[in-house]
RNA sequence: GGUCCGGUAGCUCAGCUGAAUAGAGCAACAGCCUUCUAAGCUGUGGGUCACAGGUUUGAAUCCUGUCCGGAUCACCA
């Protein structure tokens, strides 16, 4: 049980055993001593005040007293200013709780908790290639995944390929009328990238189109309509649903190059899936529910046969679930899906990584299977983040301003392997462990930018300044744990020699860096019930600096005797565990040397 | 118009289940490498927590209203 956890039960304890008065463990309020007062631990005495009929000097010297005496080898000390009872805890707990911790290298992880999730993410289209905003989604779904796995649940990560529809006949037909057979090899171009292009052309010949009806007289509306490009790709549309072997064909082609390139994206930033479920698949599931739920009375149908949901009364609006041609939407493919995985998987949770435009649809999504009383419907949630907006505002791939996800990893592999070099710390390493190094350090800066930021909110990116390598940064975590590694590598003779640990009172750093540690597992516990990474990434910064502060501060290998180095070297160790494992869960590799 | 989200230092962000003098990083300035990796450490300056009310012993945090920005409310996906 965690430190602060058990001050709230021994304070629900004290209470009763003196006043008897019932106060749930959960309602104390404990904060971290703050540095200008003496103690490491603050209880809030406020709230109590009234219901004990206490001043705040007699509570807190009352339970002051009983800590110390009932739990002397918990608590050695305290002292009240206004309000807050700081209470200290004994030297001994923390040399005990540092002994028993050091040598895990899992610290902080729980075991399995016989619980299943499901965790769908990064769920690309087919027409072009992933650009900044998708990369804050896969961070954020890889990392959500893995510490959940951490909190002892069995993950499933999935995603779901949007890779059929009008806009990826788009770039067929583009490839059609521009390609002359050009392939991504014959022109030495990533999948991806390469339809991509013919999506954009696309857009430019339809543009073209519409002008040149306008100029012959044709209302806007109209020539949207009636463009010879847009009317060939709607056909082509049919003919894809109609199982046209050469529209099929080449369908399947193209999807081929951009599956290509995205495992090539996929296999640079870290992303994988245990399922891929594909659209061209799921697309007419979810209908046999609309027939379910017109029976259950659940929808209702229109005089021109269109079926509805009316959720009026929990404050929506009403929801089209089939059109009146009978054909469905892609809410009822999306209910359909999340069945299919029920059945699949049978996971308690599923959780979907999708942006904030679509809390609306998530909703709806969410309050239709529970009137449907599907068994899907409870564990449904919505990872919901914001988008990665520009200096400029969003970012518009008819504007030219979209970052492509490409071209910034290798950026910023591309600046790690320049502040290296500048640095030259590294002369002796081969050309593979250097670009495994250059890798790490620049993929490292990139997911922690991102996933630093609570998910909920937008965030902005200014490609004018490249991502900081200094500070708040990934790399500045990785420095330390590389710092750390480098002095346990030159005191293993000390480690092994088995001297004893230190017994006098830890220094004020080494008590910081102990209560920075501890709380560890409960840093895990909160990013997965709160579905945030950047919990993780705040607080593997402060550990980082915390131990900077000590390393400057105290010596590790001269320290003062033996036995206080043996000590600081089990901070040090359990540190770099503890930077490590936490970095892991943001997806982050650390580097033994840098 | 309805619903939802946001507005904290020059910039990017923490803090938001109420508690001590509102914190980091970047940028600026001043120091610290003959000693464990200076991608580091220490210090200085920088704030009407959008605005106005309210609840409370106590409000950046909760409630109401206003202003500003965004998302969404398609027989699109």
């Amino acid at each position: 049980m965690s430190i602060v956890q058990q001050i709230k039960q021994f304070t629900s304890l004290a209470v009763k055993s003196l006043y008897n008065y019932d106060l749930p463990a959960e309602e104390v309020l404990i904060n971290a001593t703050k540095p200008e007062f003496e103690g490491d631990y603050t209880i809030v005495l406020f709230s109590l005040l009234k219901p004990l009929k206490k001043s705040p000097d007699t509570l807190g010297n009352e339970l002051g007293n009983y800590f110390t005496q009932q739990y002397a080898s918990f608590f050695s000390g305290f002292n009240i200013i206004k309000g807050f009872l700081n209470v200290t805890i004994a030297n001994e707990y923390w040399l005990q709780f540092i002994h028993s911790s050091y040598h895990h290298t899992d610290f902080g992880v729980q075991p399995g908790n016989g619980e299943k999730v499901m965790v769908e993410y990064s769920s690309p289209n087919t027409n072009k290639p992933l650009h900044l905003g998708h990369l804050r989604n896969n961070f954020l779904g890889w990392s959500i995944a893995e510490i959940l796995k951490a909190n002892g649940y069995d993950v499933v990560k999935t995603c779901i390929v949007n890779d059929r529809g009008i806009h990826i006949c788009k770039s067929m037909i583009a490839w059609q009328l521009f390609a002359n057979g050009a392939t991504p090899a014959s022109t030495h171009t990533k999948g991806d990238h390469f339809v991509g292009d013919y999506y954009v052309k696309f857009n430019d010949e339809y543009k073209k189109q519409i002008e040149e009806l306008i100029a012959g007289g044709i209302s806007k509306d109209e020539a949207e309509k009636e463009a010879p490009i847009m009317k060939a790709t709607q056909q082509m549309l049919i003919d894809w649903e109609a199982g046209k072997p050469d529209v099929i064909e080449l369908w399947k082609t193209m999807n081929g190059w951009v599956y290509e390139g995205f495992n090539e994206t996929y296999k640079q930033i870290g992303s994988d899936f245990a399922k891929t479920y594909y659209e061209s698949d799921t697309y007419l599931l979810g209908k046999d529910l609309v027939e379910s739920g017109l029976q259950k009375k659940v929808f209702f149908q229109k005089e021109d046969g269109s079926v509805w949901i009316d959720l009026t009364a929990d404050g929506l609006d009403e929801k089209l679930v089939r059109r009146k041609d009978g054909t469905s939407v892609y809410i009822t493919q999306d209910i359909g899906l999340a069945e299919l995985k029920q059945k699949e998987f049978n996971a308690q949770q599923s959780i979907y990584v999708v942006g904030d435009e679509q809390n609306y649809h998530f909703k709806v999504l969410k309050l239709i299977c529970e009137k449907l009383q599907l068994p899907s419907a409870e564990g449904i949630y919505h990872l919901s983040y914001g988008m990665v907006e520009l200096p400029t505002g969003k970012m518009k791939s008819r504007e030219g301003t979209v970052v492509d996800a490409d071209d910034l990893v290798e950026e910023m592999i591309h600046i790690a392997k320049q502040k290296t070099e500048e640095l030259g710390k590294v002369k002796d390493f081969s050309d593979d462990e250097l670009k495994e190094l250059y890798h790490t350090i620049g993929l490292g800066a990139l997911k922690f930018f991102l996933l630093r930021v609570d998910p909920k909110k937008k965030m902005i990116f200014n490609p004018e300044e490249s991502i900081d390598f200094h500070g708040f940064t990934g790399p500045f975590i990785q420095y330390t744990h590389a710092r750390i590694k480098s002095i346990l590598r030159k005191n293993t003779e000390s480690f092994a020699a088995g001297h004893k640990q230190d017994s006098t009172p830890l220094l004020p750093l080494e008590k910081q860096l102990s209560i920075q540690l501890e709380v560890f597992p409960s840093i895990i516990a909160e990013a997965a019930a709160e579905h945030n990474p950047s919990t993780l990434a705040i607080y593997v910064f402060n550990l980082a600096k915390i131990f900077n502060s000590f390393y400057n501060e105290h010596s590790i290998s001269n320290a003062e005797t033996e036995n206080k180095k043996i000590l600081r070297l089990q901070l040090a160790q359990l540190t770099a565990n503890v930077l490590k494992t936490g970095m892991h869960l943001l997806g982050i590799k650390v580097p033994e040397r840098m």
